[in-house]
DNA sequence: TGAATACTTGAGCAATCGTTCATATGTACC
DNA sequence: GGTACATATGAACGATTGCTCAAGTATTCA
């Protein structure tokens, strides 16, 4: 609420829209909300943990049933298992020595299937987008 | 298909639930999908991004409006920019020297506005979980 | 044409991330 | 107790990321 618009130090232009900066910043929720947002998709951003959410959609599993599932070591699996249990994204239950993991809720499922709806439509040219990045 | 649910070298417990295994793998996505998933979340999961992309969704801006409103610097704003483009999930109008940046698309408020209902949903406690997490 | 403005881009660097490896914890069974 | 098994965790490593800085391009206007 100090400089109403005015360009700061951090840019190095006149500002063009001091109107549209002025009403969008009045709209944006909380620096605190968007952090933690950002947080909750960068869980979702690797294919590890998509993996392991997808597979949890389908059923409750075991920390060495994934790691077959996924062909991947305990260890790894174990690891990624804590980022997403610290996202409040899986839970967990105790049998004895095996460890049963499961979705938090059916937020997780919602997020998923929006983004798996969101590439579905746009079809492979984005796909190939994503992997050409590299050129 | 070739070894069905028998651990491979990547994990050294004997499969406990080989029938959970298959059958989960039957209705896994392709790995592709996945893949470009996991893309498409790292690209949410990154609060510059973020914030950009909820800016975006109040109105269409120019790189310098962005960069005054989230105070950083237009060089910073144009490479998130340039991600958020190849992601598809803004689109670009030329307008003399002035770009202008919006959403591609309505699916991309719908992704985020289920993000931000989630974490509402679980309230302060995570937000508080997320800053912890590097004791 | 040349200066000014809005934006883009490439290189470099610190910080973060995901995995591996070795080790630790927890539980069951003898 | 001791061994076996399922999982967790800490350190270390290479890879990736997001920013800065110093160019570059594109457009307008004199």
């Amino acid at each position: 609420m100090a400089d109403r618009g005015r360009f700061t130090d951090r840019c190095d232009c006149s500002v063009i829209h001091e109107d549209v900066v002025n009403a969008v910043r009045g709209k944006m929720p909380g620096e605190e909300s968007l952090y933690v947002l950002a947080e909750l998709f960068k869980v979702f951003g690797d294919s590890t943990r998509i993996k392991i959410l997808c597979a949890l959609a389908e059923s409750e599993m075991c920390v060495c049933d994934i790691s077959v599932l996924l062909n991947m070591t305990q260890s790894a699996i174990s690891h990624q298992l804590r980022v997403l249990k610290q996202a409040r994204l899986v839970k967990y239950r105790r049998d004895g020595k095996v460890v049963y993991y499961s979705l938090d809720d059916a937020h997780v499922k919602q997020i998923f299937d929006q983004g798996l709806n969101h590439i579905s439509e746009l079809g492979t040219p984005v796909q190939e987008e994503f992997r050409q990045k590299e050129d």
